[in-house]
DNA sequence: CGACGCGTTGATATGGCTCAAGAGTGGTGG
DNA sequence: CCACCACTCTTGAGCCATATCAACGCGTCG
């Protein structure tokens, strides 16, 4: 089990996320500790996160790791290519979803609706893949951590006084695998904006960012520190 | 100008990915020196390759700059993410490109087939760039350069008795930015690769894979070399 | 012929990794 | 309620892969 807040900004953008007309699709609970599917699998379900965070992963033979993305509400994960899926999922928090069949994505002589939401949903993707490559490839370690933090913060924070709470369901292995870094960097990287006064770490995993514009000027790689 | 080379092995990759009955659709040519987008501009148009290369680039503000793709024939680029495009586009080599409306990607009121052609195109890119974050995030140099060469092979290769020609129209800076890493790393890992004999250096563009199966070891992280 | 851009190679620097040792944190059971 | 354990996170020390800085060769072009 990684967090026991009720992850109540999720909830808050899921709402203005998934428009209401469609929650009376199928949807579904999925909790972490099974994987919702796996690389390989026929890709038959394509899946709208509404509530929770979900973790696609894919591994390197000899156990190495990357962490392709978190699935917050609103995105959506499952994506086919030749009908099989390229990743693994599952759960860091327990989860709803919403429950898409891969036709409703193929074809728009369903629901046309659903198909150019999953179409769009599909789209943002590969732009959000494209940022991430930028900083997979050519960010420092204190950048990347930025970035990932500075997203987090604009998508999930709850507003606290001047402040914004952000709270990481994530472990700090989850976020080196994302990052491409390792659990002691990204540890040590905490402690370096922590003592720049830019965020707080008020619990492991439970961080208040302080400067948010700071934190998007490393992020761009405008600040050298 | 790249490379004098006609690109014989695209041309041949062209006509078995783009089917005759698209002939008819408009296409033009473009070649290097200007850019075909730029990110940020309104994304009208979609485009499959015919023939040539084309580059996908995004910049960070200081100037260093993450190749996003290489546009093979066969490939579709140009996919808009809220009506923009999210890097820029230019060419290697003079290209000859299909030229599709937005509207047949976001829609299925036209042709249909175009429509299922262009999203599928978009599906597989998702999968190809998680590759991609698996190679930019989790892999050493030599694993990096080797992955590269061994789809090019595979993609493009020319077969050339025993072994396969691969031509490459990109430079070791496009490569070097392709990859997360310096064109000295590239020039030494090409260096150690020759060295090894798993492939041979004919002209600066130009290169024999001599052990196909031994650079997808590497690739795959399989050789510690 | 000289200038320039690109690629290669060498020498050195360094950011992030590895290995190792604590310090929190949460869970369980007495 | 505390003792104990397992696990994650943090911190430190040293090392290594890749970056950086620099020199040079080669081909192309004016």
């Amino acid at each position: 089990m990684y967090v026991t807040d009720p992850m109540l900004p999720n909830a808050r953008q899921a709402r203005s996320a998934i428009a209401p007309e469609i929650t009376r699709q199928r949807t579904m609970t999925f909790k972490p500790g099974k994987h919702l599917y796996l690389e390989g699998d026929n890709a038959n379900r394509i899946y709208e996160v509404a509530t929770g965070v979900l973790r696609l992963t894919r591994m390197l033979g000899d156990g190495r790791r990357q962490v392709i993305a978190f699935g917050y509400p609103g995105d959506t994960v499952g994506f086919p290519s030749d009908g099989f899926y390229h990743t693994d999922c599952d759960a860091l928090v327990p989860s709803t979803l919403v429950v898409h069949r891969r036709s409703d994505l193929e074809t728009s002589v369903g629901d046309a609706d659903v198909h150019r939401r999953l179409l769009g949903a599909a789209l943002r993707e590969i732009s959000a893949m494209q940022d991430h490559f930028l900083m997979l490839g050519r960010k420092s370690s204190v950048e990347k951590l930025a970035s990932f933090l500075s997203v987090l913060t604009d998508r999930v924070g709850t507003p606290l006084g001047d402040f914004t709470q952000v709270n990481l369901p994530m472990s700090r292995s989850d976020i080196a695998d994302f990052l491409g870094l390792t659990t002691e960097t990204i540890s040590r990287t905490f402690t370096q904006l922590r003592k720049s006064r830019i965020i707080e770490i008020d619990h492991v995993n439970t961080i208040i960012v302080l400067k948010p514009q700071a934190l998007l000027s490393i992020a761009e790689g405008l600040k050298d520190q």
